[in-house]
DNA sequence: CGGTACGTTGAGTCATATCAACCATAGTGG
DNA sequence: CCACTATGGTTGATATGACTCAACGTACCG
């Protein structure tokens, strides 16, 4: 018996430290669950699943970041969104029972359970209250799917990237340097804003020159939000 | 009484015409909403419901159409989706329990049903397959949403406008003359692909030249969808 | 008949992409 | 241990797609 599976979390447990959603679940379907799902390690690098394919079911992360993303013309990926503790992926094309439409790769050591569909359907049926939840949790990223749209099409480069990293702060948080806490490459951060890598190094380095931040290789210390703010033309 | 108060629909029949979620209702659902809803006719250019505003409920399209959007810095719209018969609109607000994040505004003439929040919040916990069609809904919709992220980030204003022209064929259809079948203007379609006016005016004119397309005012006659598809790099 | 909204075209500008060269670092294999 | 390679980061030069601004045409409406 490997050492890790002597560690799987509870899900009652892990539903509250994390904030998933699980926590919606009643202490049996909890339980039930617990028993079901599978507990994984990913390492950087790692697919979890690959846009296209069907998935027999879902990830629930209890450790790291797993970057969700498109692939596009030429290979470019597009990066759609970040998953850490307490977040669920793959939950979209499970639900609405089509294949993976992005891919799933691991940016920081993970740990997740996986969870086959039927399990999650069934929580669906079972518990109303549960469904809703999902349903809130999916129609939420919806409406910032549309808020991105809205950005991608309407806002320059410098604006975006700002705005970028104004919601990595908000997201991953910094540490007591200031550093962001979660470590992008240039070129992951240009598919997320959707622009050149070359164009996001000028631009950190111009945002470095006006001391709103500090670079030291990959490490992001941010010292002027208020500043990043004005620059991403956010009111929201 | 006025006369449109005599024709109102029965929602199981709407329904199945329609082709909307409410047929997945039993029957004694669908009589509680025939019942509880309210019937209302819009004029092009009437507003039903605004962004950032908290709304009481969400419609559904009986005839016409709609358009959605989010208005972005200097007011410029941008058109999210479209709505026709038998589509639901504002239930992302609603059911996210969020203001509405788009405002959505009449293109053609249309009868909606208004329904109350409590009303769609009561058949999700009522009826376990009637939420799991609604999550279906809002996970479809979260896909395209991905998609269209990926395209506005990577492709051309070329390729986006060819493949909005595909998409409005697809979702509205060609009448006997190859008209297609929504009319939108220039500054419309513009909201929709994310340019300017002028940008959406040049290219119609290059792809008449390349004979893809006639246009008559605003009417488009598509002569050559393949052309429009090879343009804009839609292999899915 | 003037007003308003929409459509069109041209000219100039600018942000951003592209291309190319180069450096730094780390991991690999002989 | 060193050459080798891959990956990521940086900078400069150049090209160009797309926006902006401005002028003007057109059509419909009260």
């Amino acid at each position: 018996m490997k050492q890790h599976d002597i560690f799987i979390p509870f899900c009652d447990k892990c539903a509250l430290e994390t904030n998933s959603i699980f926590k919606h679940l009643t202490r049996d379907e909890a339980e039930k669950l617990t028993y079901e799902k599978d507990f994984r390690h990913y390492k950087r690098g790692d697919i979890l699943y690959h846009e296209g394919n069907r998935i027999s079911g879902f990830y629930c992360v209890n450790s790291g970041i797993i970057k969700v993303f498109k692939t596009g013309l030429d290979g470019k990926e597009q990066i759609i969104r970040f998953a850490k503790p307490g977040d669920i992926i793959a939950y979209r094309s499970v639900l609405s029972n089509e294949p993976a439409c992005t891919t799933a790769k691991v940016i920081e050591d993970c740990q997740v359970c996986f969870i086959p569909t039927e399990i999650l359907i069934s929580f669906v049926k079972s518990n109303p209250s549960f469904a809703l939840e999902l349903v809130k949790l999916t129609c939420h990223e919806l409406g910032e799917a549309n808020s991105y749209i809205t950005d991608i099409a309407q806002k320059t480069v410098r604006e975006r990237l700002a705005e970028v990293l104004i919601q990595l702060v908000t997201e991953f948080g910094l540490d007591e340097q200031k550093y962001l806490k979660i470590s992008l490459t240039r070129e992951e951060l240009a598919n997320i804003v959707g622009t050149a890598t070359e164009s996001v190094i000028r631009l950190l380095s111009e945002y470095k020159t006006d001391k709103l931040l500090e670079l030291n290789g990959r490490k992001i210390k941010i010292l002027n939000i208020k500043g990043l703010e004005k620059i991403s033309n956010v009111f929201n």
